[in-house]
RNA sequence: GUGGGUGUAGCUCAGCAGGUUAGAGCGCCAGGUUGUGGCCCUGGAGGUCGUGGGUUCGAGUCCCAUCACUCACCCCA
């Protein structure tokens, strides 16, 4: 025992749920707009799901995450993501054959087994949509379109939308050949992480940060010009789009995303300054991942948002609101035996609907005074044996500073 | 998994080159003010100096290990 939250994983105190909630409310009701419906699915799923969809040689797989075996010797993993498990969900519950699309929110913790730094925990959570049955680049930029407006709708004006297309499972492979024969020329003179990725991973060759990586890939083979029609057409079309709708966007070539099941669009909304880990968001197309769970042919685009990594953000463009104003009644009862009649006060505000607060610890009324300042409470009720012999309250304005006397019915009036 | 930085009170940090009872500010509690918050003053509580070894007459201070935090790589939200 240590008293610690494990390695990676951290509380959220008062203070900053509020402002979750507020990243939670400004999504789903963005959802409610964009006609999005909430799926709430496991934490936990069969590890195959994951191996199957996100991919068997990804990173995310092979070494972050959090497998474990039940008692009934099931092999089962923590979420590493949403995607998959909401894709398992359509599936088995048969949602290709309702109407298409099919528009999913979701939102909660995910797990990776990683080294923590800066907006990257084991344990974190995610806010995400998924559009499933269409392949339509409509569908691709409602999801863009979405992601905008949620980051707009929270008060980030300076992310900038990174977009680009990695291809079909047609004209992909194609074009990693070439890049693995255009390193494997200079492979000598890459660093040994690139080496690797020349053989695994060649997309990956093109995100490199070491500055001689880049120079030596500057003239590298470009998706572009291996996209087939179909994937040509449908990324202009993505482009056009956007356009049409003034959302702005920055092709990046060299964007390339980590999990396998992506197919054609790829995007991140990028922050410049909360450090290395800068995005905020991202997602794509996956055409080709309900199939490989082992169902029909259904074409798919979602996206997901880091929650921590937006609060840190925030944090810095300084994009939180002040501290709300005070507000609600403190019911100073001043000596214990007028508790009895105090409590019968106190909840009857509440059965108002005030916030209403009062004291546990049969403090002084100076304290008890200072705690309602403290913690921001609008009014003060004073109820002593001043006020008792008078049949009244005192009815103090914390924020103006004045007070009046009169009876509780009359002060309860005022309140509500 | 790899590398750098950091771990002293609830929080932010001092602690001089190893030397008696470990400090400050903020916060908390109480009093100054016989009932009234904010400002001011006084007092009080609160510390296994991350943990475990080692060096030394003596370790918060030096060494090693370990854990955690942090930043970066890898990768991603």
């Amino acid at each position: 025992m240590s008293n610690k939250a494990p390695r990676g994983t951290r509380d959220i105190l008062p203070q900053e749920a509020s402002r979750w909630h507020f990243l939670e409310e400004r999504f789903k009701k963005l959802c409610y707009i964009y006609d999005f419906a909430e799926i709430r699915t496991p934490l936990f799923e069969e590890t195959e799901l994951f191996v199957r969809s996100v991919g068997e040689e990804s990173d995310v797989v092979k070494k972050e995450m959090y497998t474990f075996k039940d008692r009934g010797g099931r092999e089962l993993a923590l979420r590493p993501e949403g995607t998959a498990g909401v894709a398992r969900a359509y599936l088995e519950h048969g949602m290709h054959n309702i109407p298409q699309p099919v528009k999913l929110f979701y939102y909660g913790p995910m797990f990776r087994y990683d080294r923590p730094q800066a907006g990257r925990q084991r344990q974190f959570y995610q806010m995400g949509i998924e559009v499933f049955g269409t392949k339509e680049p409509s569908a691709d930029v409602e999801v863009i379109k979405f992601t905008a407006e949620f980051f707009l709708s929270i008060g980030f004006k300076n992310l900038k939308l990174h977009l680009n297309s990695v291809g079909c499972l047609q004209c992909r492979p194609f074009y990693q050949d070439d890049l693995k024969k255009f390193a494997r020329g200079k492979l000598s003179l890459l660093c040994p992480d690139c080496q690797k990725r020349a053989l695994l991973n060649p997309l990956r060759l093109l995100d490199c940060k070491a500055e001689s990586c880049r120079e030596l890939m500057k003239d590298s083979p470009q998706i572009e010009d291996y996209l087939c029609k179909s994937c040509h057409g449908h990324f202009n079309e993505v482009l056009d789009l956007l356009k049409a709708l003034n959302v702005p966007y920055y092709v990046d070539s060299r964007l390339v995303r980590g999990l396998d099941y992506y197919t054609n669009t790829a995007f991140e909304f990028i922050s410049e300054d909360i450090g290395a880990q800068g995005s905020l968001g991202g997602g794509g197309r996956y055409d080709n991942l309900v199939e490989s769970c082992g169902g029909p042919a259904v074409p798919g685009v979602g996206m997901a948002v880091g929650v921590e990594r937006i609060v840190l953000a925030m944090e810095k463009e300084k994009l939180w609101p002040e501290k709300n104003e005070p507000e609600g009644v403190f019911l100073a009862i001043d000596g214990p035996e007028l508790r009895e009649e105090g409590l019968v006060m106190l909840y009857s505000m509440r059965e108002k609907g005030l916030r209403a607060e009062t004291d546990y610890l049969n403090r002084s009324l100076k304290a008890q005074m200072k705690f309602a300042h403290r913690n921001r409470f609008r009014y003060v009720i004073i109820f002593g044996k001043e006020e008792k012999l008078k049949n009244e309250v005192k009815l103090r304005d914390m924020l103006k500073g004045e007070q009046l006397e009169l009876s509780y019915e009359k002060a309860l009036n005022f309140l509500i």
